[in-house]
DNA sequence: TTCCTTATCAACAATGTTTGCAAACTAGCT
DNA sequence: AGCTAGTTTGCAAACATTGTTGATAAGGAA
């Protein structure tokens, strides 16, 4: 995703404001590769500002991952997982145990799908998930 | 999954009771490639069975589960899809348009993790996921 | 700075999926 | 036929997410 600043000019460049709430929000997810959820978001941002509603939070997470500066991720694990680096393709590893997920590159071009497609249909995303265990679980 | 014949067997030999309700989720998955969601299944089964209830559904789709007859998948529809093929490992298709699931075979051989996996992680599935849209969509 | 329009916030209610629970019931054994 | 442990059912609850709405604040213009 783009720097908290640059994610000012954008959202105002749509015609949203961009709210303290908002910043807060920018600011837990740049740099972060923790693939939080929803709540984690929150978690982290009540923290400096307790006032906040986790309505809002999801508010924004939407709006952020409408613009296509985040990913939003369905993993199995009970809740979305939201995913702040856009810019390199990737996979995902998931821990069955701790919920951890972490991104991992893949080569595909290799990869071959022997049945044939449903005719018409068009793929618009390849997913890879690898799950397991981590060390501590 | 086996037949229904075969998992009353396995039902009895596990101590578990076969009712006219489990035999005939047994009969709704059996030879079914749709990946029926728990309520898709309820629709079925309470076609013939009007009094079954959703929660003896997905008792019976859970026992099945940890019984590995079947599996259960998250594939970021809203609901769970349960697949009763486990005879040969495949992956699937999803359109993002009807919510139709179609397995897919694919030669992961070649597959290879640029990134190195973090230490002491074990892999125990992996996991395709083509997301697209289907003809009609 | 002040005003004004419009989007946003926060709290609450509602939705949809799945599970917990307790009482009534039944499959399967003796 | 009777016993008993496992099942079914209906309802409530848990959980993640979205809808609603009056109050509020952002951002542009004067």
């Amino acid at each position: 995703m783009h720097s908290p600043e640059e994610l000012t000019q954008r959202f105002r460049a749509r015609g949203l404001k961009v709210t303290p709430q908002r910043q807060a929000v920018f600011r837990a997810l740049f740099n972060n590769d923790m693939h939080p959820t929803a709540d984690a978001v929150y978690a982290q941002v009540a923290e400096q500002m307790p006032t906040i509603s986790l309505r809002t939070v999801y508010q924004t997470l939407n709006d952020l991952t409408e613009m296509g500066e985040i990913l939003h991720l369905e993993l199995g694990t009970g809740s979305a997982r939201f995913d702040a680096n856009v810019e390199q393709h990737h996979h995902h590893l998931v821990c069955e145990g701790c919920g951890l997920v972490r991104d991992v590159d893949a080569d595909l071009s290799s990869l071959q799908f022997s049945s044939v497609l449903p005719t018409g249909f068009r793929v618009s995303e390849t997913e890879i998930l690898l799950r397991g265990r981590c060390e501590s679980c």
